[in-house]
DNA sequence: GCCGTTTTCGGCCCGACTGTTTTCAGTCG
């Protein structure tokens, strides 16, 4: 379970998504939409705030506040049950697909009768539809498409919901008295971009009380199996969670065991058998007297293999073993070792939180420098100007004795139009300390296009950094259509880094990309593209990814001291 | 429904793209 403010947002959202649905008033629907942001990036929890103090989160007003304080009270919202009476989930379950809005979905459902993403995706297999106005042959692929690009990450959850559930569990649980140890393990602790189930590995000499404790969390809304040594449940997100408790003196082994991946551990129990062993959950041990050798720790079972620890994040049978037979396993770059983040949003574009309190976050992060990289004015909605970044840039040099410790940047996330120019002409752009880059527009280019944008976009000596490249959001949008070795092949020989985009919904590049770019020689920056104060920690994420692909503190621009990464800044004084 | 160094009423992010139109509606960022 998330924090309550996301759970309040989304529930913002809903409501929102159903007054569109509806017909309601655009401006309401929207005023809501706005107040759902606003809530989920508030920093402050909003559980124990009353309607005045709800009332002090910008864009929340009274109305808003009353139904807020109303869930927070009673669990329920009146108005929201109402309109949720009218129109079925799974027709607002339509808007996640791409192509389909409120109007669509509302179209569909009344003419056709269709209340789901399924239903929706046969009526256009069964070509009904044109029966609808407006909608015809070629809309129909779209959605088909979209609706397979939902499915593909279908029933995966995003890695910061997952964490948050993860560590509400494990908290939950080493509460228990009985319990010994308390971990999560599986893809989570993997750290894949999203996760099927969630696997929890406790120790306890009596199991019970723990399953018990599983079984009886508010949130937990089905229990699907429960035994001696595994449990397993359904939260109300729909999550599926796994709990297994061993004996403590197994911990070792089941946790090398329930982290996987499947690849890993048969490579482990091949290297065992060689050996003359055997490896499960329960231990390692000697294959002829089945006398158990090892399993309390995982350095120990490594250790018995002939192997050093081996983290997480590098468990997927992409050559980690033979690296550690070599000793040549990488010292992974830690969340610790980021010393800035190089791309940051305020409220002067589409961020929540203004200048102060965004570097002020930063500054609590213990950042030795901080850039503030707001939109440029080729994405028309921002409405930037030159006077307005000039003023931040101004208000900026005037905070910059706010934190002696961090340095401040100004920078710009600009626009990669399709043909691979940006906002602003050579004279404008050299005035910023830092340039991200970004495709926002054009996602249907073709793969020559999309290739010769990005292309010419490192070769921009004014660009430092290629920001999410591929544009995919996780389950709802895919990636462009692009050749990406060579935009790698670019951005190594250009000295341009590319984005590990550590937002949840993107995380882009994804891991095997990068350890594709890595092998290019491309450098990387592990950027938060935080849009509020709390989007500030989701470098937790971007790092999963630069572990699993490897990446050391020299592969990665923001873990280096200023006086390196100012050296990589100067890009445009290097060519010229 | 929210908000006010233009406002307590009257605005509210604006334009491109797409497919279906034969002048525009819906969706998206």
């Amino acid at each position: 379970m998330a924090r309550l403010n996301d759970k309040v947002r989304e529930l913002l959202q809903e409501y929102a998504d159903l007054i569109s649905i509806t017909g309601g008033d655009a401006f309401r629907a929207r005023a809501y939409e706005k107040a759902a942001r606003a809530v989920g990036g508030h920093p402050v929890d909003i559980d124990g705030l009353d309607v005045k103090g709800l009332q002090q989160i910008p864009g929340v007003g009274r109305s808003t506040a009353e139904k807020i304080a109303e869930y927070l009270t009673g669990g329920r919202i009146e108005a929201l049950e109402t309109i949720r009476a009218e129109i079925p989930a799974g027709v607002r379950a339509m808007m996640s697909v791409p192509g389909v809005g409120p109007k669509r979905a509302l179209a569909l459902y009344r003419d056709l009768g269709i209340a789901s993403v399924d239903e929706l995706a046969e009526a256009i297999r069964a070509d009904r539809l044109s029966e609808v106005p407006g909608l015809g042959e070629r809309s129909g692929e779209k959605i088909l498409h979209g609706i397979e690009l939902i499915r593909q990450s279908g029933g995966r959850t995003l890695l910061d919901a997952a964490t948050a559930l993860a560590d509400r569990i494990v908290a939950a649980l080493t509460a228990v008295p009985e319990c010994t140890r308390c971990a999560y393990a599986g893809s989570l602790r993997r750290m894949r971009e999203t996760v099927g189930d969630i696997d929890i590995l406790a120790t306890a000499e009596d199991s019970a009380p723990l399953m018990a404790a599983l079984t009886a969390l508010p949130y937990t809304a089905e229990v699907i199996g429960t035994g001696p040594t595994k449990t397993s449940i359904r939260t109300t997100d729909g999550i599926q969670v796994d709990l297994r408790v061993v004996p403590e003196e197994d911990w070792g082994a089941a946790l090398v065991y329930f982290t996987g991946s499947k690849a890993h551990n048969i490579k482990l129990r091949t290297m065992a058998v060689r050996a003359g062993l055997k490896l499960s959950e329960y231990g390692l041990f000697d294959a002829e007297d089945g006398e158990k050798i090892v399993s309390a720790s995982e350095d120990e079972v490594y250790a018995a293999l002939g192997l050093p620890w081996i983290a997480p994040p590098l468990r997927e049978d992409r050559g980690e073993i033979e690296a550690a037979l070599r000793g040549e396993l990488p010292e992974l770059v830690a969340e610790a070792d980021l010393r800035g983040d190089l791309h940051t949003h305020t409220d002067l574009t589409d961020g929540l939180a203004t200048l102060e309190e965004m570097i002020d976050t930063a500054a609590a992060r213990g950042y030795a420098y901080y850039a503030v990289t707001d939109h440029a004015p080729d994405l028309v909605m921002q409405r930037m100007t030159d006077e307005k970044m000039l003023a931040q840039r101004e208000q900026l040099r005037e905070l910059a004795g706010r934190h002696r410790r961090m340095r401040l940047l100004h920078g710009t996330e600009l626009n990669i139009g399709p043909d691979g120019t940006v906002d602003w002409p050579a004279e404008f752009l050299s005035g910023f300390d830092v340039c991200v880059a970004s495709v926002h527009s054009h996602f249907g280019a073709d793969r020559d296009a999309q290739t010769r944008r990005l292309i010419r976009a490192c070769e921009n000596p004014h660009v430092h950094i290629i920001g999410h490249l591929t544009t995919r959001r996780i389950g709802r949008r895919g990636p462009i259509d692009v050749d990406l070795d060579a935009v790698f092949a670019a951005a190594a020989r250009t000295g341009t880094a590319i984005e590990i985009n550590s937002s949840p919904q993107r995380l882009d590049l994804r891991d095997e990309d990068v350890l594709r770019a890595k092998r290019h020689g491309v450098k990387f920056s592990i950027d938060s593209d935080a849009h509020a104060t709390p989007h500030l920690a989701y470098p937790r994420y971007g790092i999963g990814t630069a572990q699993r692909a490897w990446l050391t503190t020299e592969d990665v621009i923001n873990a280096w001291p200023w006086q390196r990464l100012k050296r990589f800044l100067r890009k445009d004084a290097l060519r010229t």
